[in-house]
DNA sequence: GAGATAACTAACCTAGTGGTTTAATACAGA
DNA sequence: TCTGTATTAAACCACTAGGTTAGTTATCTC
């Protein structure tokens, strides 16, 4: 894997297990034994996936006894909605009467739909 | 690996020959071999890249003789930006934390902390 | 100190990814 | 029909990813 950070983000998220754990780690910290519970695999394989959120920036861990509680953090996120942004128009219904239009206007333009 | 649609989506933006393809289609449609231009790799290569971001959802490809022209296709993104949107509040400085926080403890919402 | 609990590391396996080279396919034009 | 151009397919390789089991480390409690 390239391990620019975007990348790394994108490749940490898509793993619907890493998805799920996220979205429990959004109501708040949980140690490895509670984000473990409700997958079929084994603790190791969460860890693992936790080590790749941890090296996305994703979350971070600190120390209680022997618990490593996980929190969410959400600042590698923030790349991703600019880099998505960017492409809003492509997706965002919101502009499709304004896509319609500029293409109406320009057909035969040789460098593309949008340029 | 996993073959929902929002996994292969992240999937396929975590590379970023990938999304240097987008950025390029999201100024007019391309040949392969135009796409393929500003890489070092070879052109099965590009073609590989090409087949991802296909099966993504991410472009589409018409046919005009020889060539097989790529065009951006945003709609796959649209989910990206509704999972990204469940979790602004941990990356936008904007949000008041603690009263989303408290709207999502009282929701309750098992899936992810807006959704 | 002796368990019990929480989490990690190490070693291993299978399958997938990203790249290559070489060969095949599809089409345009002389 | 032959040739050049655009693109894909096949076979292969090194590396990574996601999973396992077994063993280790760290810490609490007795």
């Amino acid at each position: 894997m390239t391990h620019d950070p975007l990348s790394q983000v994108f490749s940490a998220l898509a793993d619907p297990t890493r998805r799920a754990i996220l979205a429990r780690l959004s109501r708040g910290e949980a140690s490895v034994n509670a984000l473990a519970e409700p997958f079929e695999m084994t603790l190791p394989a969460v860890s693992k996936h936790l080590k790749v959120l941890e090296k996305a920036g994703l979350i971070s861990r600190s120390r209680t006894a022997q618990w490593r509680p996980c929190r969410l953090e959400g600042a590698p996120l923030r790349g991703v909605a600019e880099w998505l942004e960017a492409y809003r128009k492509f997706w965002d219904g919101s502009f499709d009467r304004l896509d319609d239009y500029l293409d109406d206007i320009q057909k035969g333009d040789p460098d593309g739909p949008r340029s």
